[in-house]
DNA sequence: TTGTAAGCGTTATCAA
DNA sequence: TTGATAACGCTTACAA
């Protein structure tokens, strides 16, 4: 009462602008009449600045809640912006771009999140915000990645160190197709620009130094990461004949629903079929065996990401190291 | 070029106001120009409106992407949003109050998940805006929960129908103490609000009716939905002298872990100990053996409580069914 | 069919 | 230490 609107101002925002004793009183008014601080909307239009920072998922909103690898992303993601009075808006690169369009203008900046079409890519790139990249390179913009053909080529060579495999592979994502299939040669021609070819390189390279390399024929293309479609693949596989005694799993899902197909089979893990995963998601932990697989530590990948957005490194282009994880499912 | 701002807002807004021939010719000009439809924060302003809707999650964020239930939750709320083309500001009330306000006065609605504080409750009500609460009840507020008591009591009376049993209880969130431990009849002496005291009361009822009543240094709390301590409780039962051969968990994490554990300790599931979950997150269908649980259908959940917010249901409150799924680890 | 102008709630600048 | 004012970018009556 009797202060003007930017004396209010002061006192949410500068306390130092203002006598202690008028900025208490304004507060108590403020809460007395029901105003609840600053609105975010005009506080952005004014500043320039929301606090929000926009997390771009590749797919869906619905599968990436299920989908435990983008979950321990986030969880590094969110913990960093907490941590920062930041706030976190989830966008995905698989809406009508025309809807998203609107909530891209207010973030601060974003964080994208696997392999993004390129029509999101170059739009958000325009707004000129700063971005970082997880799993997805660019040249010119931040990113945070693994080193996909490395880790791949470091457990399969494990998997392969000694005796002679009838290897196959459960792959993600291999091919643009919708439905679990095999490949063939001509779809290995086609280049494709997921990082899932970067570890079939890894394993492709591991198996040829042990003597073992496998045809298109016992490589299977997983179109999404989820228990039924793993499920479909894994059963295929494992009762090609000759039975793959080597299944390289390109998550811990397909890895991990391996298992359980090969139990169902009767088949043991290890001793009939050596299983391995990627990614390093807790359950991979639990499982009976428990998977060997390469770890990518995504929580830590999330944190590094937001903290380059935030801290402005906008420039660098991180490659974390894996860790290999050795555990009953091999050997 | 050479039209007014309010033709601009119509190419984007109200196609029929204009001629197709000057929309497209606006449009187009507005992608050559950089311009990306209109900013969020100022038509939110002048509208009054963002499209976008505020999840409040009763757990930090890092934790709640952690947790197989609330992502389910999450899965549901997105689904419905994608739909309906509004976006998704993840929020906690966990953070910091203060912080916090700025971030509420942007969304249009609210979705509360879980026990929520007062205060923050409070807060959030005093927008004015709808809001649907969810696993959590106030009158006069819309809400959507599941029917705790019953769903417990079933299952505990299936778990204890036949034979006479030692039981023991693994309880998430009984107290208000942040480590495992077993409970003391003055705990349970003191109101505490959260749905587990509902699932307690279920499991007490389905005991005594079947003549093998527990007393409350069999029953654990567990304060946090995670693997580490689910562990440490499900040990402490499962080496208890006499150990219980009925184990009932209020959660399907808390569950599948009492199954390791009983693995790694030489018991046998369901022979020697019989072990019940709770939530029936995807998990469950997959473990060795299979858990038999309460489905609470956390995806409908979410999805029902979003449209109830979208379509201004903002009154009902519902009681969804549970359902009873009896799988491997009991009988 | 198109243009003009007011106002949404803030905050930064400047003057008192 | 406080107050007046303009501007942030948009939408919507209303006027042309």
């Amino acid at each position: 009462m009797g202060v003007s609107t930017a004396t209010i101002s002061n006192a949410f925002n500068r306390p130092d602008q203002l006598s202690a004793k008028l900025r208490e009183r304004i507060l108590r008014d403020a809460a007395k009449l029901g105003y609840h601080g600053p609105n975010l909307a005009a506080r952005t239009l004014r500043r320039g600045e929301s606090d929000v920072i926009g997390v771009i998922l590749s797919d869906s909103l619905t599968y990436s809640f299920s989908d435990p690898v983008a979950n321990q992303l986030l969880q590094g993601v969110s913990d960093v912006l907490v941590e920062r009075n930041k706030h976190l808006l989830l966008l995905s690169s698989h809406v009508d771009s025309s809807e998203q369009r609107g909530a891209e203008s207010l973030p601060d900046g974003f964080i994208l999140y696997g392999t993004i079409d390129q029509a999101t890519f170059e739009r958000v790139k325009r707004t000129g915000k700063p971005m970082v990249l997880v799993d997805f390179e660019s040249d010119e913009v931040a990113s945070v990645n693994i080193d996909n053909e490395k880790g791949a080529y470091k457990i399969a060579s494990h998997a392969l160190a000694k005796g002679t495999h009838e290897v196959a592979v459960l792959g993600l994502k291999l091919i643009d197709f919708d439905r679990v299939c095999r490949l063939t040669q001509a779809d290995l021609d086609i280049e494709y620009k997921e990082i899932s070819r970067s570890r079939l390189k890894g394993f492709t390279r591991a198996a040829e130094e042990n003597g073992c390399s496998f045809k298109p024929d016992s490589i299977w293309h997983i179109p999404i990461n989820n228990t039924t479609n793993a499920e479909i693949a894994a059963r295929e596989a494992l009762t090609k004949i000759p039975r793959p005694n080597v299944l390289l799993c390109m998550s811990d899902v397909i890895a991990l629903t391996a298992i359980r197909v090969a139990r169902e089979l009767g088949l043991s893990v290890p001793k009939d079929v050596t299983i391995t995963g990627f990614d390093g998601i807790p359950e991979s932990e639990r499982s009976n065996p428990p998977l060997s697989t390469v770890c990518q530590q995504s929580i830590e990948k999330g944190k590094l990401a937001t903290k380059m957005l935030l801290d402005g490194e906008s420039r660098e282009q991180v490659v974390l190291e894996t860790k290999l994880e050795l555990r009953g499912s091999t050997n």
